[in-house]
DNA sequence: TTTT
DNA sequence: TTTT
């Protein structure tokens, strides 16, 4: 029934620790930016070069593990589609924005401290496995578990209530 | 925990009309040929064409979508991933295959009587819903259903017997 | 010396005819909406749609066969990579703004109208030949050619001065 | 004028250093073996790992800087396409291969010894510049130059007479 | 604004 | 074996 391809790949550096949020639901909802840059030489043989940054949004268990695993600086493989959005700002300006919806990441590098290993898909054979999704409950960790943190320490707790962020997404904006 | 990314992108025509078996869990799987075309000049500024043939696997709900919807000739996108095989031939000598295992497919063009509308994902947010597919019972057409055959005249009957199939899929092949 | 990958694959169809516009330095620069529509169904279980309108932008070469063969209603693949650019509204207003800058074109459909066999990229084995690439001038049609029109008639002629232009791309602004 | 789409997009880590080789034409000829992996769980729960090798071809500029930069175990990004070709093996047999022929090729990782920055492309904006190519001799580097080999000791040198390699590879094969 |  |  769809009708379209709408696909995006990146391979680029963070420019910032991701920040995980929770819908009401409890679904993860992380954003980073990500920077591609390219370079040319111009007629008059000088380089050019030139950033773009991206901002990307990881949904549900892969918000999870880019929360969990992504750091300022990671260098990241991403696939996903662009999301445009529009809306008024405080200011009464309307404004637009664009994301690049993730729906598989793979971390890349490896052999340093920040690199390493994780990698993770939506539906994917490759990147995670059915089982370890269907197992995992449809919402966010809870209060006592998020409270505790001892094992996930630099993920921030789900918010007592959620409905801080019910304004950005609600539970149906879950992309798949 | 997957290492790496192996994804193909393919848009082009069908060779032949697609074949579809059931494996003996009821799995679909439909395979088709996809040519695609390139031109250039060579140094003489001769045209040069070149047509690669490549082999696509469909399998579960997207082998009977594409078993339904395709036909030789159809223009088609397809997204997937490269599989090498090698096996023993009647002959003794061993050999070598490469299958592309589609995971995404769209119909192109539309306005034909071959084209038209039909797209179907696999964990994905376009190409068909997750509605479709949870609905979907997880096993071929029953004989009964496939000998009636009214409402799908072309999808070939599943066998009385899977088994003969499944020498080269068992269904823990399927790919996600 | 590159860092990253920034790579956009579109399948869809065109909102609107192209405008081809030409740089001082006489490339052509050539602009589509293109939509591409995804499908899914919500929780309960309601059929959803959304579109996303893609402006991309097509340069040089690429450009002009995109003004001449492209239509509105088009079904095109894309490949690309995103830009995003700031700027001043006349309001005083910083805006951003997004486009898919266009490396490689082909046309889909084919048996219609306005579908058609035209193909065309840039650096690429298929879809157009080096030999095509290296005979053309790096300019505009001339204004004689141009106020002829007789081959190619849908083709906006380009500007007595191209300078109306020049506030939107330097010619260094090619992407390649 | 061309007619499908043939994409192939790899991100995975080289089995052994690469081995360049030389046209007649002196066009460098690069070839690596690429792995990537996949997991998933089967149906009884099991960990379920499959790596595919693909046997990735680099022509030209690409060749000099793939076999100069890359080394056994090295994480790269490659974008090319599939190639096909049937031959016959010594005993006679018909025998087929399939080769990715490379068109970008980025360095990932970085920090490390292995890695480190070298990226490249054809027709690319990102990923070496215009200026680069164009001022590049179509030909290997002489045989003084390959003698001397202080600065590429890795490099082999080209062979006196290239035509060892002439069955393998005309320079009209070049993939652009 | 396209398309089905 | 497709397609243009």
């Amino acid at each position: 029934m769809a009708r379209g391809i709408n696909k995006v790949i990146l391979v680029g550096n963070l420019g910032n620790d991701p920040e995980t949020k929770y819908t009401q639901g409890g679904m993860a909802v992380t954003k980073a930016s990500l920077a591609t840059t390219s370079v040319r030489k111009d007629r008059e043989g000088n380089t050019q070069e030139r950033t773009e940054w991206h901002r990307v949004t990881f949904f549900g268990k892969l918000g999870e593990i880019a929360g969990e695993y992504l750091r300022k600086g990671s260098q990241v493989y991403v696939e996903g589609s662009i999301r445009y959005d529009k809306y008024t700002g405080q200011d009464g300006v309307e404004r637009y924005s664009t994301d690049i919806i993730a729906d598989e990441m793979q971390m890349l590098g490896g052999r340093g401290e920040g690199g390493g290993g994780a990698g993770a898909g939506r539906g994917e054979f490759r990147g995670g496995s059915a089982g370890d999704r269907s197992e995992r409950p449809a919402r966010a960790p809870s209060r006592q578990e998020g409270s505790g943190q001892g094992h996930a320490p630099r993920r921030e707790a789900p918010p007592a209530k959620a409905n801080d962020f019910a304004d950005d997404f609600a539970d149906d904006d879950i992309p798949f």
